[in-house]
RNA sequence: CGGGGUGUAGCGCAGUUUGGUAGCGCACCACACUGGGGGUGUGGUGGUCGCAGGUUCAAAUCCUGUCACUCCGACCA
């Protein structure tokens, strides 16, 4: 390809709107341009990436026996009617109407249709297991589009379903799908992790994320410094303190904390550190008799509301008491609420539950407890772990301390059982000739999400530096004065000819531009092999050579270019 | 959905307070010089100032409404 006629909207300035580095570069060096919000148009150099990490992922989920089908964007809303996930999903759910007032859904995913396919096509265990994949557009109407194609409402994603009779086959498939996927992050090039993941809303009992770290991922990933273990921090378990509790040393006294509210405030003003205090959040409860709970963190340690919803008493999805509730069920405001003499179900989180001496809320409006203690002052009843692991913390796994650092979630694999070939009836017939409700599994990889995570972990300041297995092109030619030297101009076409001919995906710049414009645009579009050739360089008999990612070029003999070169390419 | 910000040329912005001929830089086009790291000069192209309504002799500027984009938060396979 000769730059001449390559449509490269490489931009000097960097766009205002974007605030990532990845979503910068993807603008700068003319990947993607914004149509509206939420969703990009792709130019040429991006659909190169996007399609090179396509047919990466392609390649290794056929190698695990994995096939390939394509299901329709648009779906019918009777089958999300079916599986009761159209209520579910919500707003994120864009829906449409044809000209006859049939409903339809634009998919943000493909369990139903799939599952659909399935029912009708798959009657027999000796078709079991199969596994499908596509590498389709997806649709959710995300209330915040950002960060580029890192969270757009119109994305590419690899999903795959498979189908088995039993739990251990699915498990077995479970594990390839686990290892395929480690396979496609490597091939690419990703420093990735995976993660123990919470299910979601998506059902399912196990499930593993794909994370790449990066300082703007979205995600708290909770690592042991020791092992391998690494969870979001959405689902890692904050052990209970091995240490017995601390006998109570101080008398319980009430104190006025006029206008203090927050955990600092109190804090600042009583002159202590946050983990002396102890946080009681009112929650909704689960049932009418208990319609509102206390739940009660240390002063430093965050509510996990994924955590706390799981629990019996507490209502899902987690919502906070109204302060009419607050007033009603303990008579102060909830700045003030504490432990001591409550008469609603309190749940203390094991590392409170650990504290001793504490102070806390008195309940009544202006006032806090200090030297507080549970079972002499406050009844602890109900233990249980409702808080955000921290740094520092042990590490679940029993080795090694917390580490928390970002993620970009590029990849996710669930055990989904029976959820929706229950709820959409696929079944086949076993052995004994007897009807049996499908197992499945189900694995998406973010297509698109992919080309801006590889960007996060790989640019300097000139632009970005591709991975190998994804850049654009492998190669590209920058010309001295190509347009006034002739014996430039034919080495450069020598080697250019040659590169093509030997299948290499090579950018020649032949644009009547500066020296400098060149090399800041391939650099900035990050094209990891450089060749320079000059008159300079001719004179001497040397092509020039240089990396991406090295510091400094290298001359080559002419004679020996091509026999270097093709090394480098391996 | 709550709170903030911004809409003026392809991009980045000034002009709005105090109403009076639409500006700058980059990009783009032409020519010349230049030529190993976004070079220089000369001359150009391009905007119903997001949209609608109102006030006024006169609106980018003031008022009302509306739309879009964006940031923070909540939300979220």
């Amino acid at each position: 390809m000769k730059t001449s006629s390559l449509l490269m909207s490489t931009t000097r300035e960097t766009p205002a709107d974007a605030v990532v580095i990845s979503h910068q570069l993807m603008l700068k060096a003319g990947l993607i341009r914004l149509l509206a919000g939420g969703l990009y148009n792709w130019l040429p150099l991006g659909l190169r990436v996007l399609r090179k990490v396509e047919n990466i992922i392609r390649e290794e989920m056929n190698k695990a026996q994995a096939q390939e089908i394509l299901m329709p964007v648009v779906q019918p809303i009777e089958l999300w009617q079916e599986s009761k996930r159209d209520d579910e999903y919500g707003a994120q759910l864009l829906r449409i109407k044809d000209r006859h007032g049939r409903e339809f859904i634009l998919g943000p995913t493909h369990e139903e249709v799939i599952t659909d396919l399935v029912r009708k096509e798959i009657h027999s265990y000796k078709q079991l297991p199969i596994n499908f994949y596509q590498i389709q557009t997806k649709f959710r109407d995300e209330i915040r589009p950002r960060f580029g194609v890192m969270r757009s409402r119109e994305f590419i994603m690899k999903d795959a379903y498979s189908f088995h009779l039993n739990q251990e086959s699915l498990a077995e498939t479970y594990q390839q799908m686990y290892d395929t996927y480690c396979n496609i992050f490597t091939r690419i090039g990703l420093d990735f992790r995976p993660v123990q993941a919470d299910t979601g809303s998506i059902g399912g009992d196990r499930s593993h994320e794909f994370h790449v770290l990066a300082d703007s991922g979205e995600d708290d990933i909770a690592f042991s410094t020791q092992s391998d273990f690494a969870a979001n921090i959405e689902l890692a378990e904050a052990l209970a303190p091995s240490k017995k509790r601390a006998e109570p040393t101080t008398k319980l006294t009430k104190v006025a904390t006029p206008n203090k509210h927050s955990i600092e405030e109190v804090c600042d003003f009583l002159q202590l550190k946050k983990k002396k205090i102890l946080k009681t959040l009112l929650v909704q409860g689960a049932t009418e008799k208990y319609p509102v709970i206390a739940l009660v963190v240390r002063g430093d340690h965050q509510l996990n509301e994924i955590k706390a919803q799981k629990l019996e008493l507490v209502g899902e999805p987690l919502t906070m008491a109204t302060e009419e509730q607050i007033q009603q069920a303990v008579g102060c405001q909830a700045g003030s609420v504490g432990p001591v003499n409550i008469t609603i179900p309190v749940i203390a989180d094991r590392t409170a539950a650990h504290c001793s001496d504490f102070v806390c809320g008195a309940n009544q409006d202006g006032y806090h407890l200090i030297g507080a203690n549970w079972d002499r002052d406050a009844n602890l009843t109900i233990v249980a772990d409702i808080r955000n692991i921290v740094k520092g913390d042990p590490s679940p796994c029993g080795k090694g301390k917390i580490e928390i650092k970002y993620g970009i979630e590029v990849g996710h694999i669930f055990q989904l059982g029976n959820k929706y070939s229950t709820a959409l009836n696929a079944n086949v017939l076993n052995e004994n000739s007897r009807s049996q409700t499908l197992e499945m599994g189900c694995y998406g990889i973010g297509v698109t999400r992919i080309v801006a995570a590889a960007i996060e972990q790989n640019y300097d300041h000139k632009g970005i530096i591709w991975p190998e297995s994804i850049a654009p092109y492998q190669v590209c030619i920058v010309p001295m004065q190509m347009h006034k030297s002739p014996r430039t101009k034919k080495a450069t076409i020598q080697i250019y000819n040659q590169l093509i001919a030997m299948g290499i995906e090579v950018l020649l710049d032949d644009r009547k531009e500066r020296p400098g414009v060149m090399f800041n645009d391939m650099e900035l579009i990050g094209i990891p092999h450089r060749i320079v050739i000059g008159e300079r360089g001719l004179d001497k008999g040397e092509i020039e050579y240089k990396h991406r990612g090295d510091e400094k070029s290298q001359d080559i003999n002419q004679n020996e270019f091509m026999e270097f070169l093709t090394r480098k390419l391996i």
